[in-house]
DNA sequence: TTGAAAGCGCTACCAC
DNA sequence: GTGGTAGCGCTTTCAA
């Protein structure tokens, strides 16, 4: 690989004149200019991102930390940073937390070792030590709150939405699944819908499901059924889970959504392909992505920031596992 | 962040010996080497990656490059990797090229101007320029062939497997689907799929489908029954195609599997969660990633390859898209 | 067993 | 306008 010194040799110059021709600093004859350019492009150099890191103090590299990349929600979340960072000339390094803070602060670590200029994290940590005395700028992905710049979606509202939904379309025995007790998004959905069947004229009650995974998702389905035969309306804590259940319902021949709806949340790619199509909570994950990205890249340009914690719009897809509502509304 | 010279002077030593002690090169007496520890320890420090790198012209660094995350198929190799990789103490610089010759090349550029230490690639395009002349190693990943290391399924067979196991069960009227015609994985499953059925005693048509998207999918996937209505049994070029058909037999009332047998190709994840659930053809991508790795550290160890051309194996996960095999067999 | 110093490739300051 | 050069933080001779 050429370095600076071979192309300020090509172009009897110095290799302070073709840094100042490559970054467009300071005064070059255009002339010299030409010259340099061209020794460039014969020699097909490329900058030393390294070298030039180790100057600056720092990189073009972006650090991106996501529980766990296999989670279907998260690949839309990666694309959204990625499209955006990339545009300004970055690019991520990236790395699975599966939600083990030590795992984190590894990653945070390195990070810092690489001297990337920020990083956006999705971690259940935000109050970790690493991510306050921090000296890279930092956003919160899917994350709400702290004190730290954040994009994260309206989980309380969409809770209440699924619950409007779903007793706008007559469900009388609605199924509350709620999701892990850890996680602050599954909390707030969760709650978001009890503010309105707490007030509605339905029955109702509330089932834990303590993680998202499929398997025990489909246990705890099959435990719904036969405990509450007379459910006639499920808001599942995610996708995942109206999965299983929908899966259940399906086993057990019962009609969705004629004798059972189901909302899921989240709106992860698959839901558009089930059979039947399930109706849910649908947050912008890959424009929350390129949300978080924005925010970074603010944050490091020291921009004033009028929205540290962005939180982005929820919407309800009626699709075939909740019935038609009623028009007049 | 503490430097190594700070290190050095609270340990009373010089530079050079903090480093030696920190690589464990070189001798160092004990009792120094304590005193060293004890300074890294209260500074709480830790070595810049970047001026390691700099001078040692590696990083601890690996690229990826994968056409697009948000397919379904990618997360689950992205994952391998970065299993393994970390496990050696690298970690990821990672990009989606969009199968665009434009932007693989730009990243490996960015790649190679961050020294890293090798790339892994998904690339269609495994014999431009960029990937020949190269400095650093390559392995490609879910890509056959070329004359470079790489790791893939063995898709040839995955398509005699698939024509046998629908023949095996009574299918007598195969639609066999092709993939995009630039993809050497479909070509190679479309083919042995061919090598099975005009050998086998059954009627069959093709149908070509030119890309993987879901939307488009439907679409072949209606002309596909209004066109062939006589169809028994169909082998999709992936599982995005199969759910498509999926779909669309169940909207018709089709019975799957009693009239209608469907096979796809992948086994991402979701094809287990559709009603009902996907047979299909399970390339191991988790295993494929970490393989990849794997070889590239290999190859960067400059270890001996005896299989340069890793060719992972493919199962039939039989479902509920086919019915149960003969037991004579 | 240790330290001094060169040098990795670049940027930015200062002098001309 | 341009060039010389210090220095970013590290590793690795080489000499002591």
């Amino acid at each position: 690989m050429a370095t600076i010194k071979d192309v300020a040799l090509a172009a009897k110059v110095s290799v302070a004149t073709v840094s100042r021709v490559l970054n467009e600093s300071g005064y070059v004859h255009e002339e010299t200019k030409t010259r340099v350019l061209k020794a460039v492009e014969e020699l097909n150099y490329h900058p030393n991102e390294v070298a030039r890191s180790l100057y600056k103090r720092e990189s073009r590299l972006i650090g991106l930390l996501l529980p766990d990349i296999t989670n279907p929600f998260f690949p839309q979340l990666a694309r959204g940073v990625e499209d955006e960072i990339h545009q300004h000339g970055f690019r991520l390094i990236f790395g699975n937390s599966d939600e083990d803070l030590e795992k984190e602060l590894d990653y945070l670590q390195t990070f810092k070792q690489n001297h990337v200029v920020g990083v956006i994290s999705a971690t259940n940590y935000p109050d970790a030590p690493n991510y306050k005395d921090s000296s890279m700028p930092i956003v919160f992905l899917d994350r709400t709150g702290a004190h730290a710049p954040s994009v994260f979606a309206d989980g309380r509202e969409g809770g209440r939405i699924a619950a409007s939904e779903i007793i706008k379309r007559h469900s009388k025995r609605i199924t509350l699944m709620k999701g892990p007790g850890h996680l602050q998004t599954a909390k707030d959905r969760f709650n978001g819908a009890l503010d309105i069947l707490s007030k509605a004229d339905v029955d109702f009650h509330v089932m834990a499901t303590e993680t998202f995974s499929f398997p025990e998702a489909q246990q705890r389905a099959a435990e719904l059924f036969s405990f509450y035969p007379g459910t006639d309306g499920i808001i599942a804590s995610n996708d995942i889970v109206a999965t299983a259940v929908l899966h259940e319902a399906l086993k057990r021949k019962i009609k969705v959504p004629e004798d059972l709806q189901i909302i899921g949340f989240d709106d992860i790619p698959q839901s558009e392909l089930l059979f039947p199509p399930l109706s849910t909570i649908r947050q912008p994950a890959y424009e929350m992505g390129k949300e978080a990205a924005k925010l970074l890249l603010s944050v490091m340009k020291n921009e004033y920031i009028e929205q540290s914690a962005v939180q982005m719009p929820v919407t309800f897809i009626g699709r075939q596992t909740t019935r038609k509502a009623d028009d007049n509304e």
